[in-house]
DNA sequence: GGTCGGTCTCAGCGCGCTCTCAGCATCCGG
DNA sequence: CCGGATGCTGAGAGCGCGCTGAGACCGACC
């Protein structure tokens, strides 16, 4: 059960970001995955962390109170251990610094989706430590493709949105397992999101109308709870 | 016997909360389960208490009268221990506040459930300990996983409302144990429930009816006392 | 500027769930 | 064997949750 964890279990992973919110929410959702969490302010205390903690990977804001992001990347990039980075940046940021971002193997703008992070951190793990399988993930007659972004059932095609595919995604890390609104909300929509928690139905709709076509429902409602991806056909 | 007491033992909880009421029903329940509790009114003194206290888990009130809850959680997570939080907030509460609990480990709105919240402690700490394996509770040949909230009796899989649930969950965490109407009226439902004693006969109706359609009848009545989750047919 | 696809809001409805109530069953002390 | 207290459960009222169609808005693209 849990397959996604595998790939996660022990990978210890720094954050870095001046915010203490983006740092929080970001660490406690790389937890909830598995993933050990360090998460510190500025560049400085970057490069200590680095030594103490030994990263796996690290996510990096471009824009330090103390210290450039990019400094601290090339150096993780000339040690034995070639650390993989993730940057954060401003979605408006500078043209200059957009592109220092090839020195990153990934880059996320702000604001984010935190099952997006999650993900991307995934990838860069898994491409980083050479494992040739492709990020498939699957359920029942679900399968979806992280990397090209396919999603069949019973191999039909099905073609998904960004938000329909990233709650698919979502329900698809977490299969069985029942997730609040809330959570959702959380995790798929960016987290600055202060909307209603009503889109969560409405995406769920949309996403059944376009799964349910090709077999029996999936996405089960529990009331006064949340959702849960189960096949009820084979119990 | 009282096999999910396990990770609980010796665990110390911090509880904080500007309304004594609260937190002495939390600190109760919580030390009713077999954790060591302590309970303070505002944010001073929760760090006083972080100090001396060394708690293994805080129960924090967002809205304290002397220091933002945000602000002690923040510090909580900067040090070695990372101690985990489960912040405590009105169901009304601004916008801005929402967007904060991320920052925490988990997060319950008021009006609450006891056992709802003595879960969210266990599950959290499981967690935090790295423990991977699922929150699974059995007893008897009723299985229950709080993850994804399935109930099977004999591998039967069994459909439970929320309440349902909830109180099934009550039983199971104390298996054998006789407990009072008015005990299960206070942990299941909300704290400021103030109907009826007979809503818990109702609901050990329904349960039961669920439950013994599969199998010897797991709760008894134990006349003019309460109800136990016990297994006569093997004594 | 116009078109289009996608995201999100809103409102109305259908119905599942919670809880109440009342009548019946069961227990137990006389 | 009776009668009162306690517990059980079927019926149903009411509420609010969840679903969904319609449409406003917005940004991308031509």
């Amino acid at each position: 059960m849990r397959d996604p964890q595998a790939v996660a279990e022990n990978a210890r992973v720094l954050v870095v970001d001046d915010e203490p919110s983006i740092t929080d929410a970001v660490a406690t959702a790389l937890r909830y995955e598995g993933f050990e969490t360090r998460e510190v302010a500025g560049g400085r205390a970057a490069e200590k962390a680095i030594d103490e903690f030994r990263p796996d990977l690290v996510v990096l804001d471009v824009m330090l109170p103390d210290l450039d992001g990019f400094a601290i990347a090339r150096r993780l990039r000339e040690g034995n251990h070639r650390t993989p980075v993730i940057f954060l940046t401003a979605k408006d940021a500078p043209e200059d610094k957009l592109e220092g971002l090839s020195i990153g193997d990934d880059y996320v703008t702000k604001p984010f989706s935190l099952a997006e992070m999650v993900a991307r951190v995934r990838n860069v793990l898994r491409r980083t430590r050479g494992e040739r399988e492709e990020g498939v993930l699957s359920f029942s007659d679900l399968v979806l493709n992280e990397d090209t972004r396919e999603v069949w059932r019973a191999e039909h095609p099905i073609e998904l949105t960004r938000t329909e595919f990233e709650l698919l995604r979502f329900f698809m890390f977490n299969p069985r397992r029942v997730l609040t609104k809330r959570q959702i909300l959380d995790n798929v929509w960016h987290y600055d999101f202060g909307g209603d928690p009503n889109v969560v139905e409405t995406y769920v709709s949309y996403l059944r109308k376009k799964l349910d076509r090709l077999g029996p429902p999936l996405i089960q409602t529990i009331r006064l709870v949340g959702y849960a991806l189960r096949d009820t056909s084979v119990e």
